[in-house]
RNA sequence: GCCGCCCUAGCUCAGUUGGUUAGAGCGCCAGAUUGUGGCUCUGGAGGUCUCCCGUUCGAUCCGGGAGGGCGGUACCA
């Protein structure tokens, strides 16, 4: 007989395990976010984790294969399938399904898994949580201000404090007037300033005037081709990328200078007063939404007002070294999603946000949602023929609302503690022989041991002391252990 | 996708100028303590030295390829 082959216990690359820690700050954003959205007017939404790869946009060659970034799988009847790589294109699917009977505009938020079947990097996997919403039927730039409002607020909600994120407003429109002006016909062309333009932050004026015109040399000693325009006019886009100081009407106004003139670009700053006025309105101010001409965003996707939500918070990794979390999430908006489908222009925008993102940005921000994770009250299996009796009394604490559960494993006492301690049970009930015949419980405290047990030396004296340890009258089991958990509340 | 660096125990890492039994710290399990968490001490489990091919009497070590990781860059609905 040869050795069976035993598969590795691990997880496929960009899928990650997450543990109560993390769902439960999770869940936290999200409930606070869901408020939020719902004050707003926004209705939940759940779609299939899967849709026919053609509603998602992908088309699918001749091959047997269907484009590269997300999980497809062929069903019986020979349809491509995919998993949802984003909340949006689901939501473009729904609405061009059921248009005919929505209330519209119709507003939703939506959360879940989504899939992107690519390279995963740290902070980048290929299974993650997005939260969304949209407003799909209202050309109205209020649609779009009041999305980032909604956005900037449930931030906050979600533990974000005040200052330490801005929504950046930029409107595709402008940088088309510009190119248009500028006499960028060329698509190509046209994706490569906006490639360059969306680099800003990374590599400053210096490296996006490269860009723009022949192409740079980075340290790695890789080249990047420009977009080949000529100085002026590689100028003129740097100068519209700069304009992004001071107030959003201080902003608009420079802004006019340098794209004002061309049809979209007045129809663009048209826009963007108007989400101003919005937002004003809206009492949004300048610390949670500015307007900043360099944000780019998606590529092909967008067609008008772009925003993105940047984290100002400084933090430092385990090493000491600053990390800077940079976009936590992005939006705008979209008209020709759902015509795809319908063959009718349907005007749309939304916002959404990682949140794994966001929760871990709030970790290192020292803002941690769920600090530890607190076990059950763990009554010990003493003596193995009283298991009876022992759920008995986990029964008991479960219906006065406490979490308890009596020990299942075999081990010995000392390891029963151990197990306690481990899952950061406040209490431990132990009922054994003299207990048993007195009709009482002994009940440990173990919060307050793990507070002594630094100043112990010697394990004698600290199994003689049993601190915190109390044994009383059964029929005060849950009156001791509820005083027990207020004193930690 | 492209360029560079890396891969030895669950984790962090030593080490072998290519030679027989590959180590440490932490962690894990058990005992000292027959009804008690921490400390200390003692013992134990745990490794095809990432995989395959080649060179060699002999490869964890040298060469080639693959996989995985890290950094940069490109792309990102």
């Amino acid at each position: 007989m040869s050795e069976p082959v035993r598969p590795e216990a691990r997880s496929p690359r960009g899928f990650v395990d997450r543990r109560a820690r993390d769902l439960v700050a999770e869940r936290r954003i999200l409930t606070a976010v869901s408020a939020v959205y719902e004050r707003y007017g926004f209705e939940p939404l759940e779609t299939g984790a899967f849709e026919y790869a053609d509603a998602l946009g992908k088309f699918l060659p001749d091959a047997d294969r269907p484009n590269e970034g997300v999980f497809a799988l062929q069903d019986d009847d020979e349809q491509w399938m995919a998993l949802r790589y984003d909340l949006t294109a689901p939501l473009a699917r729904f609405a061009a399904q059921n248009w005919e009977t929505l209330p519209k505009p119709f507003r939703r938020y939506a959360f879940g898994p989504v899939w992107r079947n690519e390279k995963p990097g740290p902070g980048r996997f290929r299974e993650f949580v997005q939260c969304d919403a949209d407003t799909v039927g209202s050309a109205r730039p209020e649609a779009d201000a009041e999305i980032i409002a909604m956005a900037a607020e449930g931030l906050q909600a979600a533990g974000l404090p005040a200052g330490s994120a801005v929504l950046k407003i930029n409107n595709r429109k402008l940088l088309n007037g510009l190119m248009a002006a500028a006499g960028v016909a060329d698509d190509a062309q046209k994706l490569a300033v906006l490639r360059a333009v969306d680099k800003l932050d990374r590599l400053g004026p210096d490296g996006v005037r490269l860009l723009l015109g022949e192409g740079r040399l980075d340290e790695s000693g890789a080249f990047t081709k420009g977009a080949g325009l000529n100085a002026a006019a590689a100028e003129r886009v740097l100068a519209f990328t700069a304009a992004g100081v001071g107030g959003r009407s201080e902003t608009l106004t420079k802004l006019a200078d340098v794209v004002g003139g061309s049809a979209e670009g007045d129809a663009g700053l048209a826009e963007l007063e108007a989400i101003d006025r919005a937002l004003t309105g809206l009492g949004v101010g300048v610390d949670r939404a500015v307007i900043e001409p360099s944000v780019v965003r998606g590529l092909e996707y967008y067609t008008g007002p772009v925003f993105e939500a940047e984290l100002l918070l400084q933090t430092t990794d385990e090493k000491g070294q600053p990390i800077r979390f940079g976009s936590v999430g992005g939006g705008g908006r979209y008209d020709d999603l759902v015509a795809r489908f319908t063959g009718q222009p349907v005007p749309a925008t939304g916002f959404s946000f990682g949140v794994s993102r966001l929760a871990s940005a709030l970790r290192a921000a020292g803002r941690d949602l769920a600090a530890e994770v607190r076990g059950p009250v763990v009554v010990i299996a003493f003596d193995q023929s009283r298991m009876a009796d022992y759920f008995q009394v986990a029964g008991e604490l479960r219906g006065a609302g406490v979490p308890a559960e009596v020990y299942l494993g075999a081990s010995g006492m000392k390891a029963q503690m151990k197990y306690a301690d481990r899952r950061l049970s406040p209490a431990a009930v132990i009922i054994g022989e003299d207990e048993l015949a007195a009709g009482t419980v002994t009940i440990k405290d173990l919060d307050l041991g793990r507070e002594l047990s630094s100043k112990v030396t010697d394990n004698a004296a600290w199994r003689e002391q049993r601190p915190g340890q109390q044994t009383i009258a059964r029929t005060e089991m849950v009156a001791a252990i509820r005083k027990i958990l207020d004193a930690r509340a």
